[in-house]
DNA sequence: CCTGAGTTGACAACGATTCTCAACATCGCT
DNA sequence: AGCGATGTTGAGAATCGTTGTCAACTCAGG
């Protein structure tokens, strides 16, 4: 403790970093960085895809943004409450329920522990229909 | 009901198929296409990569195998017991564990009835350091 | 041996993501 | 406000996993 510094990140507020957190507020389910993209773009903004998924990377890492993978290996991705959760996802209209699990929780990490793994980390998703596209 | 065919898939047990099959038998972890692919080349066989990609398709279609995504969103697949199960994977060595937790099972359908979802997949992946990673 | 349907392989095509690197924007300081 | 150091950006090329294309091929069985 040299220190009280946080190692300061030196990340800066850009017009383009704030465009994309702008569009994931638009959202309220998850988006593929494209789609993204291409929100920012019909608003009038112009930023360049490889910033859009460096920024989306930089918010995932800080926790600000949840990035999972679709069925067929897409990530998408949606601003997030800061505490761990998982997601119900309809398949048809995108819809989301972020739902918590302490019992999932724990049984991971029980599982785990069982079997001598550290430094754990789980996916959980649950993809179904919804009610409002299951009556079709 | 016209007759008691069962559709006939007329899939055939080709030489390529088998390999495939066999190349799955030598792995315990979870394997990328390619690395399927290179121990087929490796063991003499020729087998095209597009057919391996297809004869794995066919094989998680037919529930023979399991097909999961990566962290970095990679397709990767298994041979696998015919019941529902979780893995529990090393991040650094692949090695893996089956695992069957009927208490997530539950706890998934339990969920999605209650924002009636229905048609309900999951997915379910743990990744840690394994005990002989642990050690270096 | 002939024929038809499933299969294959080489390679092009694709799509998502990352890399490259010169031009640019900010920050901290004076 | 002016400066320099350093993080950031954009356009496009480059990667890389995966899928499509299509002519050649392989079986099964008549």
């Amino acid at each position: 403790m040299t220190s009280t510094e946080p190692a300061r990140p030196a990340v800066r507020p850009t017009r383009q970093r704030r465009a994309v957190t702008a569009a994931l507020a638009a959202f309220d389910d998850f988006r593929s960085a494209q789609e993204i993209h291409d929100l920012i773009t019909r608003q009038g903004d112009s930023v360049g895809l490889a910033t859009v998924y460096r920024a989306l990377s930089a918010l995932a890492d800080s926790g600000e943004v949840d990035m999972l993978r679709s069925e067929d290996g897409e990530a998408i991705w949606r601003r997030c409450s800061d505490t761990h959760h998982h997601h119900l996802v309809c398949r048809s209209c995108g819809a989301t329920v972020e739902v918590e699990g302490p019992a999932v929780e724990r049984w991971t990490s029980a599982i785990a522990g069982e079997h001598g793994y550290a430094d754990i980390s789980h996916t959980l998703e649950i993809f179904g229909t919804c009610p409002a596209c299951r009556v079709s």
